[in-house]
DNA sequence: TTTAGGG
DNA sequence: CCCTAAA
């Protein structure tokens, strides 16, 4: 055990790239509605194909000729479908950790981990990749009058060049699977140091500007250069787009401007906080989260109000290293949380602009538009919900792809459903037609998103792979930092720590925190159907949601806000209870009192939790939200408030009095 | 490190 | 929950 590390990966969420349109099937007409309903696919149901397809052909894979032909133009979305599944029968996905520094994509090769610094507490960038030599994948489905160009290929050599000088720069490798280079967006906005960007002299394409100032322009073999070939004129009468199954570090490596709907320059710090689910690395573990306060410092996850001002020289070129990532994929924010398997990136297309804004138009003017009226959505990629995965640092990369393919796999098995999120709102009604939902004007699909849920028909998947060293889990909504150790590791420091600590109170708050073994099921008030649901986090408000940069999990440097855990009521009582024998002033002994043994309370969430208590307390009932706290302890509250404000106003008052007994 | 308080 | 100032 001593001598070998674990690797803690936290993976917010795989990213499987897809691309589709679909026809808005919504008219004026009722009949023409019902026609087309009855004839295409609900947008709902080719999503969910989609994802389907794409997760559950990894077992099917019979080598393809080519799937990369461009697609016929039509409007039928069976065809499309049928493209979809011609796709993804023959492109088994693959799982393969590269290197979040570079632009090449450098996929690792079977060696051990260690030799690729891939090193504990740090995070590496994994992706799912489309399958080797597959060819340029495109998922497009033709829509409109658009036409397909030529894809990028990705780039899969065995360079490690990028990686190994990234490695004395960085302050550690990110281990990061969630995808698309949604590093450091309020990084990028603020710096002045860019990287240059490499423009191709192709004024039909743009080369993507990298962060590892590779040469390249669009004459270079575009497998060497690592960066995608991307053609994207959105604006164009002809609505030529080019998707194509990105890479994570491609979509990282885009181009600033590629059109209107592709890019916004959004100071991310504000949507990071705004969607702190999405955002954060919620999978690391109050204990790893802690760990590396203690490494680094607990200011380390400022972004630039610190970065600018105080960093070293590595920090800067960590930053560096964001700035030109930082025009990733759009993606959805103020997703609920991670739970939800995050948010998937949606770009509009708008083959007819005048058309989409105009829903007032007179019948003949729709009906006359109609049939170049569709919807036209660039899915960037679905995500997996976040896993966590422990592995020996001495085990090889070989065995790291496999071991997130069978945690992707184990998770998948339970099927998946597609959700939409329509300006953060879940869209329930599959019946709704694309225009009722409002999935159809401009401003609207910019605050499209997608999620992936599991099927909750399924059984859980299990949460120990098979046969092979490596133990992964689902990180389950209520404890979504779960973890399962390898083997007879299977208790961690944590766990020990914890174990054979007396709780001083018959405080309910025990620590249950992660998971710590398969058979774990001790966690309160969870049925392992909570566990698993990937929704069964308390509903979320969400505002307005609108299209960011896929906020991927930044560099572990960056430590990730800390999952929010909603005080039970058994938590209130325990908390009521001490701060009546306490005070409120004393935190910290509130903290060892009651809380001693959950070691994802802090005393300073037990001070902000008294503090929200308080004013609950003072508002009323229907103005409360959440799990609703009994009045009885809301009462508590009140009167241990007032008593205690009482006791440090007369401290103030006359400072020589001795402290005030414990009356409570 | 804790406390206190604003965000 | 986060972030900080101040103790």
């Amino acid at each position: 055990m001593m001598l070998q590390k674990r690797l803690d990966y936290g993976f917010s969420g795989c990213q499987v790239p897809a691309t589709l349109c679909f026809p808005k099937s919504s008219k004026r007409k009722r009949s023409a509605r019902r026609k087309v309903e009855n004839k295409q696919l609900c947008a709902i149901d080719l999503l969910a194909t989609v994802a389907g397809e794409l997760l559950s052909e990894r077992e099917n894979c019979a080598p393809s000729p080519q799937c990369n032909e461009g697609a016929s133009g039509t409007n039928d979305t069976s065809k499309a479908t049928a493209k979809l599944d011609h796709l993804c029968q023959k492109k088994p996905l693959k799982i393969e950790p590269f290197d979040q520094h570079s632009c090449n994509d450098t996929v690792l090769g079977p060696e051990v981990a260690t030799k690729r610094q891939i090193s504990c507490g740090s995070t590496e960038h994994l992706q799912i990749l489309s399958p080797k030599d597959s060819g340029p994948a495109s998922l497009l489905v033709k829509c409109g009058t658009e036409r397909n160009l030529p894809a990028s290929p990705k780039v899969e050599g065995d360079d490690l060049t990028g990686f190994q000088e990234s490695e004395n720069q960085m302050p550690g490798n990110g281990l990061d699977i969630n995808a698309v280079g949604v590093y450091g967006m309020e990084d990028s906005l603020d710096l002045d140091t860019k990287p240059p960007a490499l423009v191709s002299s192709d004024s039909s394409t743009e080369v993507p500007v990298c962060w590892n100032y590779l040469p390249s322009n669009s004459s270079l073999p575009k497998r060497e250069s690592g960066m995608e070939h991307v053609v994207d004129r959105d604006d164009d009468d002809n609505s030529s787009w080019c998707t194509h199954l990105s890479t994570i570090t491609n979509k990282a490596c885009r181009p600033q401007c590629i059109g209107n709907h592709r890019v916004r320059k959004l100071s991310t710090l504000k949507y990071w906080r705004a969607a702190p689910n999405i955002l954060k690395y919620s999978h690391i573990s109050d204990y790893d989260t802690e760990k590396k306060r203690s490494l680094h410092g607990k200011k380390i996850y400022y972004t630039r109000q610190r970065t600018q001002r105080s960093y070293c020289k590595r920090r800067k070129l960590f930053e560096r290293c964001l700035v030109s990532t930082s025009n990733g994929g759009m993606y959805s924010r103020n997703i609920p949380n991670l739970c939800e398997m995050g948010g998937i990136g949606v770009e509009a297309h708008h083959p007819c602009t005048a058309v989409l804004d105009t829903n007032d138009a007179s019948p003949s003017q729709t009906e006359q538009s109609s049939s170049y009226n569709s919807v036209k959505l660039r899915i960037k990629s679905f995500m997996v919900p976040e896993l966590f995965i422990e592995i020996p640092e001495t085990a090889t990369v070989g065995s790291l792809k496999q071991t997130v393919m069978e945690a992707v796999t184990a998770f998948l098995q339970g099927g998946m459903r597609i959700g939409v999120l329509l300006q953060g709102k879940k869209v329930r009604d599959d019946n709704k037609t694309l225009r009722q939902t409002g999935i159809s004007c401009s401003d609207k699909l910019d605050n499209l998103g997608f999620t992936l849920e599991p099927n909750p028909t399924q059984t859980p998947p299990p949460l120990t792979s098979s046969g092979g060293p490596h133990f992964l889990c689902l990180d389950d909504a209520v404890e979504p930092l779960a973890r399962i150790l390898p083997g007879a590791l299977s208790i961690d420091q944590e766990a020990t720590d914890s174990a054979p600590q007396v709780v001083l109170t018959s405080s309910p708050v025990s620590d249950h925190e992660p998971i710590h073994s398969p058979t774990d099921t001790s966690s309160l008030d969870q049925t392992p159907a909570d566990k698993l649901a990937l929704v069964a986090l308390p509903p979320v408000r969400i505002e307005a949601l609108a299209v960011v940069p896929l906020h991927k999990p930044r560099h572990p440097e960056h430590v990730q806000r800390r999952i929010r855990r909603p005080f039970s009521v058994a938590e209130v009582e325990a908390l009521v209870q001490a701060v009546e024998k306490l005070g409120t002033g004393r935190w910290r002994d509130v903290k060892l009192r009651a809380f001693d043994s959950a070691k994802h309370r802090t005393y300073v969430d037990l001070k902000d939790k008294w503090k929200t208590l308080v004013h609950t307390a003072r508002i009323s009932p229907q103005q409360r939200r959440g799990e609703p706290v009994p009045q009885e302890l809301l009462d508590r509250v009140l009167s241990a408030q007032a008593y205690w404000s009482q006791q440090q106003a007369k401290l103030h008052a006359k400072p020589p009095a001795a402290e005030p007994c414990l009356l409570l």
